[in-house]
RNA sequence: CGGGGUGUAGCAUAAUGGUAGUGUGCACGGUUUGGGACCGUGUGGCCCGGGUUCGAUUCCCGGCACCCCGACCA
């Protein structure tokens, strides 16, 4: 029976198809609003705990503010307003009354925050004020995605505010490192660096992302770190008394990863069998799959899982399930290791232990199990690295014209570009593709051709073009 | 918001103007267990409103919901 769509006949269905088999998550009663089960959420604590442990190391410090926030405070920055206002959910009715303001529900909480931060901000020495919140926002957006594109999220945004510009510019490009770290840890290189002028953040000054390549070869854009210079200081009159006697605005940013992390973990590492979990992330690390349910197996088992008990372990104990059906199921869930034990193994005092990356079998001495399993998810984490990696690097085609893109369906692209808002367009019309990042590392670098890829104009740096979700 | 499609059991589906069938799941009993076990018993269903008709799950009209394609999308 065929459960899961293979990638390569339909990737949308193939990935619909590993968010329900794998149970992370189902859809709701209200459209485009999505349940999150215990497994999907399990993995995104993880992920959640350690971007978490990486903000508060940087000295950030965590806190809360409300879900809504009057209508008025997002008219106050006008792009930002203009940026938000078609996806916002408004509250006109509360405590059986018509409200006199509606209440916006937060879509980001740049403009509930930040008149707070007017009255926080006195002095210079109110300054650097770097705050986190771990919530959730709503954007109504028009083409829901299970992780990739609810109308409600969770996630992470950090605020902070600055003296000095620079300091703030250093504050971005690190967060940005932090970001791009915690994807490594999850097995994902990324492609990181700025957006373009169009694929700003509204309000931002400059916008840096980290762009993960699914297996389709489209673009997940995996998190942002915005530079908001003073437009918001602005808007929200956030200025400081300095040294020297006199008012000045502060230099602000903010930056965040959500759950769609979990959406750029499936799409970079799943295949056929369903999601493929790196062991940094897994709930379950190793699963230990009792053949029968003998006394001498049970007793095996449980004695290889407790040898195991420094990871995280589980003993699949189900009487009235197969053995070829429980290892379907951890497939399907991505667990790394599956140690199964029989009789056989009890023989022999082995164990046959799967490997989910590589999908090889091995026998181990049972005495050696805890050293074998740490090395083990060691390489299996390398591997998930290397092996993402080689994928990315094989899939980015150099091109110098734009009529190269129909060559190579399904690719990134690295173009030479004039960095024209209107030749952008032009690519978005004829091909639905915008400028996904100039990658940090061309950003100082003259671009590999002289003239844009689109409009034959001078071209300024080498970017990454590519679809996205 | 434009174009297309679909609403039948928890899920997936079939047939039908006259008592709605199958698979799967779930519950119970038994036999099983080295790649999605088997037998038996049981559980459970026609999106909403109106019209036509002796009779509508079926035909017609309206509504609502969801899915797909597009536009939109830190």
């Amino acid at each position: 029976m065929q459960r899961i769509t293979p990638q390569e006949k339909d990737f949308p269905q193939w990935y619909q198809d590993v968010v329900k088999e794998a149970e992370l998550a189902e859809s709701s009663q209200v459209r485009g609003c999505g349940i999150v089960k215990p497994y999907g959420f399990a993995i995104w604590e993880n992920i959640k705990d350690e971007l978490n442990r990486r903000i508060k190391a940087d000295g950030v410090e965590n806190l809360y503010f409300p879900l809504f926030l009057p209508m008025s405070n997002l008219q106050a920055e006008a792009e930002h307003v203009e940026g938000f206002s078609p996806e916002l959910a408004v509250v006109t009715v509360a405590g059986g009354e018509e409200l006199q303001e509606p209440l916006a529900v937060r879509p980001t909480s740049e403009a509930v925050m930040y008149p707070t931060f007017a009255k926080w901000i006195n002095s210079y020495r109110d300054l650097p004020l770097r705050v986190n919140q771990w919530a959730n926002v709503v954007r109504w957006e028009k083409r829901p995605r299970p992780f990739l594109r609810w109308s409600e999220f969770l996630w992470q945004e950090g605020h902070s505010a600055f003296a000095d510009k620079n300091e703030a510019l250093e504050e971005m490009w690190r967060m940005l490192d932090m970001y791009r770290e915690v994807y490594e840890w999850m097995a994902i290189p990324t492609l990181w660096g700025k957006k373009s002028e169009s694929e700003k953040f509204a309000g931002a000054e400059i916008t840096t992302t980290t762009e993960v390549m699914a297996k389709d070869g489209k673009a997940i854009q995996g998190a942002t770190s915005h530079h908001l210079a003073d437009n918001f200081a602005k808007a929200f009159d956030i200025k400081y008394l300095g040294e020297d006697g006199k008012w000045h605005f502060v230099y602000q940013n903010s930056w965040g990863m959500s759950w769609r992390t979990l959406g750029a973990l499936i799409m970079a590492h799943g295949d056929n069998k369903g999601l493929k979990l790196p062991p940094n992330v897994a709930p379950t690390q190793v699963v230990v799959v009792p053949i029968k349910n003998t006394a001498e197996v049970s007793k095996f088992a449980s004695d290889i899982s407790k040898a195991l008990a420094e990871f995280r372990v589980k003993v699949d104990n189900r009487e009235n399930k197969s053995p070829g059906h429980k290892f379907y199921d951890w497939e399907i869930k991505g667990v790394p290791i599956r140690i199964e034990v029989g009789e056989n193994e009890v023989a022999d005092m082995v164990c046959t232990v799967y490997r989910r990356d590589t999908q090889e079998k091995t026998s181990v001495p049972a005495q050696h199990i805890n050293d074998y399993v740490s090395d083990l998810l060691k390489e299996i984490q390398d591997n998930m690295f290397r092996s993402a990696k080689e994928f990315q690097q094989q899939n980015i085609v150099q091109i110098s014209s734009i009529d190269e893109i129909e060559k190579h369906p399904g690719k990134f692209f690295l173009a030479s570009w004039s960095e024209e808002p209107e030749s952008e367009k032009l690519l978005k019309e004829k091909y639905s593709m915008v400028s996904r990042v100039l990658p940090k590392e061309y950003e100082d670098k003259k671009p590999t051709n002289k003239t844009c890829f689109i409009t034959g104009e001078p071209a300024k740096h080498d970017w990454i073009f590519a679809k996205s979700y």
